[in-house]
DNA sequence: CCTAAAAGGATACATAATGTCTTTTTAGGG
DNA sequence: CCCTAAAAAGACATTATGTATCCTTTTAGG
């Protein structure tokens, strides 16, 4: 449960790669594949969700390849993430209820919508820029004393 | 991503249901899938897995059924979750950051394990019994303002 | 020894993950 | 205008996982 799969890990390791790089730096899609190793072709898959979505920006022929679509400290993990992955739903019935006949009376219902809260609160916190320039934000460190 | 399975949900509705009895009481396997309204046969092969570990015990033959193996003040919900679905792994190097290259450099790795420790920390703090009882703990309402 | 009930194992089917391949579109440059 | 570089689009292949069912075996009561 809860695994990210190795589209997520490469979408995000395809992107945090873009970030390091000058805004208006045009890179090869083979030049990223091999720098943050993955499968060029699996890497074209994912940035094409990315450039629908104007994550990134993409150009076509010759001299062509991807840049960021904005600078990379208004672009958060949690985007990214879920442009490749769909949204964070800890369960179904955290997005349709109505799917479950026992959502109206069931207990456990909060406890999902508390931990997807949770899950998007730290993505949330996490920009590009963090990622690429290694400073990661001081964690809350949140001990509930 | 981060999506429970219906083996999770099936395995909370059914041991909910059991904390929900007299710690004593015998429920037959077919009462309580029929209660929670899940495939009986598929509930059992979740509460062999419960029964491995203590979680619920089992009676055989006539007269036989489970009960909790426990007080429900002290089964968290991340017991339930990860007995059947495995220990919270929000990406494979939270478990094993040697099967990375990547790793030891990597500025993404420890948001993972942020990711870990907030999902467990909601789950850790919802017993059985706060979900029987319908006496959801008192959120944090972590707003950090 | 007969019956009730869980345990264990094998199997079937559907869906999703993980890639690869081929063809098409777009753009630059001689 | 053509040639080439590069991304976009779509089809396909393979494997792993999820979702369940069925059958046989073990255990226990009466
Ligand atoms: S039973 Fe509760 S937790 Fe499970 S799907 Fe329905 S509402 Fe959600
Ligand atoms: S690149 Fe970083 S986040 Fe991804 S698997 Fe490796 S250590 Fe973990």
């Amino acid at each position: 449960m809860m695994e990210l799969t190795r589209k997520g890990e490469y979408a995000i390791r395809g992107i945090v790669y873009l970030a390091g790089k000058p805004l208006d730096k045009v890179c090869l899609l083979s030049d990223i594949a091999a720098a943050v190793d993955v499968p060029p072709t699996f890497l074209a898959k994912i940035f094409q969700q990315f450039s629908k979505i104007g994550l990134v920006r993409s150009f076509r022929g010759t001299g062509g390849g991807f840049m960021l679509g904005r600078a990379p400290e208004n672009i958060t993990l949690l985007e990214v993430v879920e442009a490749v992955e769909g949204p964070i739903i800890p369960n179904r019935c955290v997005c349709a209820p109505q799917d479950c006949d026992r959502s109206s009376f069931c207990n456990v219902h909060p406890i999902w919508k508390q931990v997807q809260e949770q899950v998007c609160g730290v993505l949330t916190g996490v920009t590009l820029k963090d990622l690429s320039d290694g400073k990661i934000k001081p964690q809350p460190t949140d001990l509930a004393k």
